[in-house]
This record gives structure tokens, C-alpha cells and sequence, in this order.
DNA sequence: GCCCGTTCGCAACCAAAGGTTGCACATGTC
DNA sequence: GACATGTGCAACCTTTGGTTGCGAACGGGC
């Protein structure tokens, strides 16, 4: 099974300053380093480094207008994320109920096996 | 919105080393630190390390057998996280689509508003 | 044209986290 | 008792998220 997932993605969106920096940019349909940084409890500096991050992962993509560096979310590559975390979500899901079978089936064996005693 | 996730337990699972250990140990009905590092690509103190993250996460639980320091995965507390995973990512889904819908309804003015001129 | 406020990018520096090596200590086995 | 195996602790390195401190580019008012 293993969960193969692109690494790069999911490290992307793995810290949480920048699940909220996207977050934020989805709610506002995009934003400069400086004004996400307005809202977020760090500096401008860090959030533009978390936007070089994520434009290397392909998640969102750059347009200077005038002096502005605007950033806009790549939808289809958050959506490809998105569907990477929750098949991993999945996996896990169906690993647990598979070892919750099993850990019944054993359950009713040993009772079986208590009543013949 | 804001995706309100217990920071601890994600960090937990974020990682990707982490990951592969509790994929392993759920394969395996527990294990220690020796014999995950055997099948992982990092020394046994660094999957001791790792062990003592998800330890106090309260992901798996440690019990002294003989010399050894066996771990099992505490299957509730997993699928805790494993919940808060995929309530993130159904958040965000909920979200593209929203920002889709929008999109779509812009479009369809703009196309009438073209019409009409 | 020129100055001033904004916005940006670069470099140095700091702290935390993942990883390694080295070593000492405990515990089964012969 | 000697030896192999499993563990824990400490020092160290590297990456990464974060900061401060600058200098440079760009726009609007005088």
C-alpha cells in the first residue's frame, strides 16, 4: 500500500501557515506578499518565502501588476492536492477497518474456542 | 472557515517518515524502534525519535516486554486524525467548488452582458 | 523634475526539527 | 561470566520556518 504521494505536494501544503495562506488566497481570489501578510501572524519576508514554496509546487502562479506581485491559486494543482490528502485519508481508513476485522474475526474465534473448552 | 485542526496531531502525521512508520506498525501489529529502522531508510534513533513525537501525540503506546520497547498504534486516536484530515481536504474541496461556481456565473453574465452589446 | 511613501528582493542571522555518529547501559543467551 | 542484541543519551550537522536590516524599483503629489 505505502501511500504513494507526491512529496513535493503534500510537504507544500503540510505546514500551516501556508494551508492558511491558501486558504486566504481562495477566500480573496488572490493577494500580494504584503497583504497576506497583513492577516497572518508573520512577516511579509517569511509569507514571501512560503509563496516562493508554493509556486515551486505549481499551487499557485505569479502576475506583476505595476509594483505589485500578485498571487493567484492554481486551482486544478490544489485540487490535484487535495485529492492526494484524501486518499491517503482513504487508505488509512480502509487499514483501520481491515485490522478491526480481523481483530473481531479473532475476538470470535477465541470465544468459540473458550466455549469448547 | 479556517480549517480548525489540532495543530499536534497533524504535525504528527505531516510527516513523511512518520507516515511509513504507522502505515508499518498498523501492517505489522506493532514493532520497535529496531525492527522499523530495518525496513526504513533512517537509523533507529531517528525512528526513536520519531516513536517519541507520535508518543506523546498520543498516536501509538509504548509497553516494556523483556528488553524490548514494543509500540502499538492507538487505532482511536488515529482515526481521530485521520477524521481531521479528511475534514481538511473536504473543506477545501468545498471551497474549490464554491470558487467554480462563481466562476461559472461570472461567465454566464459576461456572456449575456456580450449579447446584449 | 523631484521627493516621499510603498512594495519588493536580497543577505545575514536565529531557532527548531529531522537525521547522523558515537558511546554507555541493560538484558537475554550460551 | 562472556557475548550479542536492544535501548537510551549526548553531540553534532543540515534543512527549514522565521526574523531583522538593508538597498532598489515604482507611483503619486508638489
Amino acid at each position: 500500500m505505502s501511500t504513494a504521494v507526491d512529496d513535493d505536494l503534500w510537504s507544500a501544503i503540510g505546514d500551516p501557515t501556508r494551508r492558511r495562506m491558501l486558504d486566504l488566497l481562495l477566500a480573496e481570489g488572490g493577494g500580494t506578499a504584503t497583504s497576506l501578510s497583513a492577516r497572518l501572524p508573520v512577516t511579509r519576508q517569511a509569507v514571501a518565502k512560503h509563496l516562493g514554496v508554493l509556486d515551486r509546487a505549481g499551487l499557485v502562479r505569479a502576475s506583476p501588476i505595476g509594483r505589485e506581485r500578485r498571487y493567484r491559486v492554481d486551482e486544478a494543482q490544489l485540487a490535484r492536492a487535495v485529492a492526494q490528502l484524501s486518499s491517503v485519508g482513504a487508505a488509512w481508513d480502509a487499514r483501520l477497518r481491515r485490522i478491526k476485522a480481523i481483530a473481531e474475526a479473532i475476538q470470535r474465534d477465541q470465544d468459540r474456542h473458550d466455549h469448547r473448552q
